[in-house]
DNA sequence: TCTCCAATTCTAGCGTTGCTAGCGAACAGG
DNA sequence: CCTGTTCGCTAGCAACGCTAGAATTGGAGA
């Protein structure tokens, strides 16, 4: 039965060319904004023709969330290096705080692609990727020390609110940039 | 000279027309979501055709400004009636953040137009609309009590990345709509 | 009142978008 | 070597934002 290994193989290529397809909607969006990412671009990159997007993903929007989920364990991997790089629940905090802040501003098409492109990924479901528990896994602990025992997974998404505001209303110019470190650290102040 | 009052009479119209397609694009997007907000369903819905629209705005983008500018002057105005009619600072800091709240929950649309779909506003300028500033300074007021004299604005930023984060992040499926209420007032006892 | 000119609105169309039908080539199996 | 299926491609659809240029409207002067 050579049968069987060759379909392994096809299923390999096609797996391959899956992530070819994610890292390039990825990469062409970091460079351009996602307004740029379109199926004739992103097909012309990959060196396929635009139908074959369509045999991977459903539409447009399973390519965003794909990269969304991308985004979401690179971010979880950030913070759990800030936290576990320190010592002291305080200075952990701050420096969680900070990774998350670094990573919205250093990749904000990424960070778009998680919060605001994307409608349709699964969060509080059994089938949520592990990728979104990890990141708020990493938000929990950092707060545990902060919290009586009932509330800890409700100052988490506190926390994790004040951060996405603080974010998302400088990167949409609604807050200046300029006192943004006081801010933060306000927020963190008040919570801790 | 006729010619003044007719031209006069010129402007009262076009403006009349102006404020039509603003409200047209703002029950549209309403009724079924800014991505049902086409320049061709629009204009049908105004009865003109599509170039009139360009002749008032610069652009699609333009035309959401104009409803997120209306939406900031609603939201300003609700807030303050929360502040006004409740005594005490702890109680209208509360009201007033749950009409925040409930604004962003009950326009979906309008809230989205001011804060995820625009964003070519001017927020922190000499040129920015008085309605934007109205809101903005309910935030400040409400907060003025629970703040040291040097970080007032501070602390109605913090506020405001606060309630943001928490409707955008519900809105968007990623907090789950249970303990919406609960993560609300542990923001506010820990920010007053 | 009739004509003319300027302002204004409409028709028609361009280039691009996401997405799909259906043809043609490539390839595993007999 | 032939056959049947799987796969990727070419071509095209409807709808998008936006614009050029024709057509219509309506005030002004004779």
């Amino acid at each position: 039965m050579a049968g069987m290994s060759i379909h392994a193989r096809r299923e390999r290529e096609r797996a391959e060319r899956e992530r070819l397809i994610v890292t390039a909607a990825r990469e062409l969006a970091e460079a351009e904004g996602w307004e740029a990412v379109t199926t004739r671009r992103l097909a012309d990159r990959v060196e396929y023709s635009q139908p074959v997007l369509y045999s991977h993903f459903k539409g447009m929007d399973a390519i965003v969330a794909a990269v969304a989920v991308d985004g979401f364990a690179d971010l979880a991997a950030e913070m759990r290096a800030a936290r576990t790089s320190t010592r002291g629940p305080k200075r952990a905090l701050a420096n969680v705080a900070a990774a998350y802040v670094a990573f919205a501003e250093q990749r904000p098409a990424l960070y778009d692609a998680m919060f605001n492109q994307t409608v349709s990924l699964a969060f509080a479901t059994p089938e949520t990727p592990a990728a979104l528990r990890a990141g708020f896994d990493e938000l929990r602990q950092v707060v545990r020390p902060f919290a009586a025992d009932d509330n800890e997974d409700l100052l988490a998404e506190v926390l994790w609110s004040g951060l996405h505001g603080l974010v998302s209303l400088t990167r949409g110019g609604r807050l200046p940039r300029e006192n943004h470190d006081r801010r933060l650290a306000l927020l963190l102040s008040r919570l801790a």
